[in-house]
DNA sequence: ACATGACGATTACGCCTGTAAACGATAAAT
DNA sequence: ATTTATCGTTTACAGGCGTAATCGTCATGT
């Protein structure tokens, strides 16, 4: 069961720091998404039954917190895009952002470190 | 309007070889995809009313070919991704997949390769 | 005790997607 | 000339998604 484009923005903000409220959320989401308090508990509902969060009593409201790892879920979302587009590999994504000239200078400093750091075998 | 995932394997046919007729689609998604035929005329439509790829008549059946260039999808696709996961660089996706452990021998030779081929500045 | 307000849960609803079947026109076969 | 097969076009239909409004319940203020 993936998560959506929407439900992945209230994880974002749950990744950002939790338990938070549901009122919490629709605060910290206030720049990105101009989205009622219906639409966040609609979303929160939707990711608790996908096992995505938990809930967890507070007196009179619920606090969330994430299950899914951010980690896992970016490694998902970019494995499924690499599979698709670039033969399930990383390089020819670079190889790609390079043809077209889109690497930053900030990216190709920092590929170069990466790059310096990983082993030649293995 | 950007196409749907059963839409990109329509036009990653197309954009292997083309034009074809919806048949020739039908069998170059064989090994892939089980759809049938009537399926494939769908995602055809739709993508001809989104305007990703052109029919042209000839005699009883039309051949389709992409209009959308598929480094453009490609491009849109991948910095829809890396926007919203990594920050709007690409350095970062590639640090996450190092630290995971997930690039192969063969990508860390070809990224090797790839930086040195670049530019220190700009 | 009672009205009011704050929450979560339920319901809504149109559009997109995946997956096809049915329909209609036209070419091919007999 | 008819029947039949072959195409594209139209219609279908359930499930997910974006975006909320409404309902029911329980706490809180008066």
């Amino acid at each position: 069961m993936s998560i959506s484009e929407s439900e992945s923005a209230v994880m974002q903000v749950l990744w950002g720091s939790s338990p938070l409220s549901a009122e919490d959320i629709v605060a910290a989401l206030g720049d990105t998404r101009q989205w009622q308090e219906a639409t966040v508990k609609t979303l929160l509902n939707r990711l608790l039954n996908k096992g995505a969060v938990a809930a967890e009593k507070q007196g009179r409201r619920y606090l969330y917190r994430p299950l899914l790892a951010r980690d896992d879920y970016v490694h998902g979302e970019s494995r499924n895009l690499i599979d698709r587009l670039f033969g399930g590999r990383v390089a020819p994504l670079v190889a790609h952002f390079s043809a077209h000239r889109k690497l930053s200078k900030k990216d190709i400093a920092e590929l170069k470190r990466l790059i310096a750091e990983l082993p030649d075998e293995r």
